[in-house]
DNA sequence: TTTTTTATGTAACATTTGTTACCGATCAGG
DNA sequence: CCTGATCGGTAACAAATGTTACATAAAAAA
């Protein structure tokens, strides 16, 4: 499994091995569901490949956007349920094809103390992540929605490689907590700015859009 | 130094030991600061008593508030910047009268193999953090301001143990990123539903506040 | 005391965002 | 081909929040 190969540049040829051995490769389809609320986590996600989108339910049944997860990255959420053997309060699902590497709950705890490069990779994990949310807070606290949507839309182009995004406008709606009216409004302002273009399912970003 | 009998319930003797030994007592006065940004970390602090308000500043200057940390927690971006030896993109300042116990930064990392119970406590830091800020986004997100301003004022009493909180229409408003006018208002109207008491620089939370 | 600063109350208005309703276009399945 | 489902466009309106301006009261400073 040299699928590992992503990571050696940061981890001991040890862990390398390691994770090799005990490590899982499995791939997903888009929109596969990868992990789900309440199921208990029995191991940790390592992106290989893809993109794999995290979310939250709150109180009210809302969902809510956690953070997008790709190459190399590993999701915080699920290492600090399998220590306590919680079950999940988030739910991943695949975006594209995805390839990710599955380590068991029961190693993640002892590669802290044996391999440091692997608690550093754990703690930079969770700043990353903190990171992002702090990002995320700020966002919707101190921007209006047409800043957000933009920020959105540079998002996914960085995460896909793309300056084409597939989705419907109810689906970026649901992520910015809005409604799908308020976002067609938006894109069609951003579209008659000559910032965009709209399609069914699709949105071309133009050159001129980051200005 | 028994103060760090608070924690003794979770940890090791000989770890309390270690933090009789190596932490470093230290008071503040309402108000001081305790972290600021850009100033290396070289300690991380555990709250024994008081309140401690911790803050981020976005790029256009706007301050955001992160958490407030009471008896026993600690601060999980302090913990990261401290292992990465990097300078903080925190501001900390004390709410009250308030003791910490500084625990230098070599000791964090050595202590996390040594001692599982340490591991433990700074996991469930993450964590809690973590889910605190989910809860701010999702307020954020999915409340009106004037459900966030109830929940405010809750979490005031919750920390403070009193009913009556001190504070201005004006400090409020900035912690819940809005205008001192939007919140003069809605306390207006809370007032007048009899749910509280305004004074200067003083909110009475009535009995009949929590329905 | 007088003066200055700070905190609060309130009105009027602007802007942003949410909601509802209805339209036609496009797509998938029969 | 027809039919139903989904998607997007748009208008009209409602509600929430932000902004500006100004007044008064309390506290602090001089």
């Amino acid at each position: 499994m040299d699928e590992s190969a992503n990571f050696a540049f940061q981890f001991e040829p040890a862990l390398i091995q390691e994770i090799e051995e005990f490590g899982e490769l499995r791939s997903f389809k888009d929109g596969e569901l990868v992990m789900d609320y309440g199921k208990y986590i029995r191991m940790m996600p390592l992106v290989v490949k893809g993109t794999l989108k995290v979310l939250k339910k709150d109180d009210n049944g809302n969902e809510i956007l956690l953070y997008y997860l790709s190459s190399s990255e590993t999701c915080s959420m699920a290492y600090s349920c399998c220590l306590e053997e919680k079950k999940s309060e988030v739910k991943a699902i695949a975006e594209g094809d995805l390839q990710i590497i599955a380590i068991p709950h029961n190693k993640l705890d002892e590669w802290l103390c044996k391999y440091p490069s692997w608690k550093n990779y754990i703690m930079r994990s969770f700043n990353e992540r903190f990171s992002e949310m702090l990002k995320s807070i700020e966002s919707i606290a101190f921007h209006k929605l047409d800043d957000r949507l933009i920020a959105y839309l540079k998002e996914r182009k960085r995460l896909s490689g793309s300056s084409v995004i597939k989705a419907s406008h109810y689906q970026i709606a649901d992520e910015l907590a809005t409604s799908r009216v308020v976002i067609s409004r938006l894109l069609k302002i951003l579209e008659n700015n000559g910032k965009i273009l709209l399609y069914r399912n699709e949105i071309k970003l133009l050159q001129d859009f980051d200005s």
